[in-house]
DNA sequence: CGCCGAGTTGAACTGAATCAAGAAACGTGG
DNA sequence: CCACGTTTCTTGATTCAGTTCAACTCGGCG
C-alpha cells in the first residue's frame, strides 16, 4: 500500500484527506501462483496495483493456441483496460506466474472517486497517458524492428522477465514461435 | 469548431460556460496538401482536432527508409502523443497529404484548462482511454494477424484512406513492403 | 512530348513457421 | 530424496510468406 502511495506521490501531490479516502477503497488480494486473475469471458471490475508477483496476459485463437500479449510489473498498475474501460466481457486471460500479492479498486468505486476527487481524475490521465507511451512504443518496435531487436530489448528493459518467464512465453510476447526465439538466443549467445 | 463540440459532448456533459471558456483556447489553422505538420526533431506544442483533411505519421530509419505508423481521423485528435507528453523532440514525422483543417490547443493552455476545469480533466481522461484501446487493438493485430488481415481490417474500419492513400503508405502502415501489399491486393480480387 | 513517381510483376533469397523427434528441466507422489 | 511422467527447450528438415533487386507499365504533369 506504501508502495503505492509512493507510485501516486511521484506524479501528482495528494493531499492525506484525499489520500485516506482514496486508499480506504482499495483491498488487498494474494494470488496463489497458477491461479487465474482473469478469464476471457469474464468482465473486468477492478483497476490493480501490482505489490509483487508476475501476471501473464494472453488470448487464445480457435485453435486453442495462446498468444502472449503482455505482462504486469511490479509498482505498476495492470492491464485488461480494454474490458475494464468498456465493460465489456475480456478476450483476455490474466494467469498468475508466480505468487503475487495486489491492491485492487472496484470499478464503482473508482467512478464515485473520480467524481469527488479532481486528483483522482487527474492520476487517471496521468497513468493512461503513461499507459499511451508504452503501447506506442511498442508499436512502433513491431513496425521497425526485428524478432531479435525486440529480443534484446526485452533484455535491456526487464531482465527479470527472462528469468521468471518460460521461453515460450517471452516469444510469443515479441511475435515469435518458441522455436525461433531458442534459434535467435542461439545465434547472440 | 461545432464538430468538436459534438465530439466532446457525446462523452460528457459541458456546461455552457465551460465550453466558452474552453472552446476560447482553441485557434483554427489549415495547412495546405504536401505541408509538414511537424517533423521529426520538433516538440509538439499542440493537442490538436482534425475537422476535415487527412495527415499521415511517419518515422524515417538511418537509410532514409519510412515508416508509417498512422494517419489521422476526421473527427478526432491526432496523435504526436509521445512528444506532447513527454515535451521531448518528436521521433515522428506529420505530413499533411490533403488540405487539413484543424482545431487547436496550446499545451499550455491545455494544462491551465485542466487545472482549472474539472470537465476538461475528464475529458482527458476518457479521450486517452480511447486511445489505449485502439493501440491494445493494433497491438493485438501485430501478434495474431496476418499481412493480408490486417489490410482487410482497413479495409473494413476506413475504406476511405484506400482512395486516398498511396499503396506504399498503406503497406508500411500494415508492416509490409509496397510490393508484398500489390500481391495480397492481387490475391484478394 | 518526355519525364518521374507509383504500381505491378518476376526471380532469387531469407527469416520464420511448421512438423517432428530427442534432450533437459521440473514437479509430484511415493 | 529419488523416480517417473510431463512440460519445456533444442535441433533438424521442409515449407511458406515476405524481402530484395530488377525490369516494365501506367498516369499525371511540366
Amino acid at each position: 500500500m506504501q508502495r503505492l502511495h509512493q507510485f501516486l506521490q511521484k506524479q501528482v501531490d495528494i493531499s492525506n484527506e484525499d489520500w485516506l479516502l482514496f486508499s480506504s477503497r482499495f483491498e488487498e488480494k494474494i494470488y496463489p501462483a497458477k491461479s487465474f486473475y482473469l478469464k476471457a469471458g469474464e468482465t473486468e471490475n477492478y483497476l490493480t496495483f501490482v505489490d509483487r508477483g508476475l501476471v501473464r496476459f494472453y488470448v487464445e485463437d480457435m485453435e486453442g493456441n495462446e498468444t502472449t500479449v503482455g505482462f504486469s510489473f511490479e509498482g505498476w498498475f495492470l492491464n485488461v483496460f480494454s474490458s475494464f474501460y468498456t465493460r465489456k466481457p475480456s478476450m483476455y486471460y490474466g494467469e498468475i506466474l508466480i505468487e503475487t500479492s495486489l491492491w485492487r479498486i472496484h470499478y464503482d468505486d473508482l467512478q464515485e472517486m473520480y467524481n469527488r476527487l479532481k486528483i483522482v481524475e487527474r492520476i487517471g490521465r496521468l497513468a493512461t497517458e503513461q499507459l499511451v507511451l508504452l503501447k506506442s512504443e511498442r508499436e512502433l518496435s513491431f513496425l521497425t524492428k526485428s524478432a531479435e531487436e525486440r529480443y534484446l530489448d526485452l533484455f535491456n528493459k526487464a531482465p527479470h522477465l527472462l528469468q521468471q518467464v518460460p521461453l515460450k512465453y517471452l516469444a510469443s510476447y515479441i511475435g515469435v514461435t518458441p522455436q525461433a526465439l531458442s534459434r535467435i538466443r542461439k545465434r547472440i549467445s
